[in-house]
DNA sequence: ATAATTACTACTAAAATGGTAGCAATTTGG
DNA sequence: CCAAATTGCTACCATTTTAGTAGTAATTAT
């Protein structure tokens, strides 16, 4: 019940084209994101079979939103690269309810997929605003405000 | 994102044991559950240790439910098998905000908490006997009602 | 005593994860 | 046209995780 690095790594990445609102590059994504630009290159590649992002080629190239960061939802990103957003074989095709526990599945699988389909790449850059501007001096880690660390510090 | 064979074991389990109300050895468990005793038997050990279950050793041993099944969450079972239900490392402790990404992580990691917290193992019997209800002739697998299959068939 | 059961530890084979490497295709700029 | 920069695609590999097995010790009912 982990969150694969290409989920991540992938939902990073278009969290930065929708605060750019521009074409950013597999180089340039590595440098942000600090992890090697042909792994991301795959994963984008992902993005790019299931419509969420496209892809210029040749220099001054890179990948863009295929849809307005509105209508891109975390749930896209999520499912096309977490192989089996499915998190069990019980709740594929038509349930099985041999053993008792697919009830709990059911209801886990179908939250999951609500929560994330209820979250656009805009509201993710929104957040990440809000949760920036809260962020000043805190005492043990030189974040946070009046002295409270609002999440960066572990001390 | 998918949930692993000790925690569907488990899961299996505790729900038969909130249907027989009563104790079950690990033998029983194999029969009924259809995997290796030895392998329940660590399932249960986990169990155990998080105060779900409790065991009688020896001749007519087994184990049973610690609690009321009503006081008894599917949360409970699963955190203690799935051994990272923070599904990722940002959601640990005090949130990461650097990437991102961590808004929905947090969102979907209390989602998936509450779902599960959500649902006792009463709630699950009664759900298994609900659907049993349901089931009666469906005319390709032999379940089902009208002739409609609930779940079983997958023709 | 003995048989049946759980408690605990160590080990292992198979699968999944997290990448890396290399070449082909495309595009821009000179 | 050519060179440089970029994505597209495939094959491969090391490490980690998962799913389970095996064996021994401790406990308990009869």
């Amino acid at each position: 019940m982990k969150i694969s690095s290409k989920a991540h790594y992938g939902l990073q990445a278009v969290f930065l084209l929708a605060k750019k609102q521009g074409v950013i590059s597999a180089k340039e994504l590595e440098r942000e994101i600090g992890v090697s630009g042909k792994y991301l290159e795959r994963i984008m590649r992902t993005l790019g079979n299931v419509g969420v992002v496209k892809a210029n080629r040749g220099i001054a190239g890179g990948y863009y939103l295929a849809k307005d960061a509105k209508n891109t939802t975390a749930g896209e990103v999520v499912r096309a690269l977490e192989d089996e957003l499915e998190i069990i074989d019980c709740v594929k095709g038509s349930t099985c309810t041999k053993c008792g526990t697919s009830y709990v599945w059911k209801k886990l699988y179908i939250g999951i997929n609500q929560i994330l389909d209820g979250i656009t790449l805009s509201d993710m850059v929104m957040q990440d605003e809000l949760a920036s501007s809260l962020i000043s001096d805190c005492a043990s880690c030189g974040k946070g405000e009046n002295g409270e660390c609002h999440g960066n510090c572990n001390k």
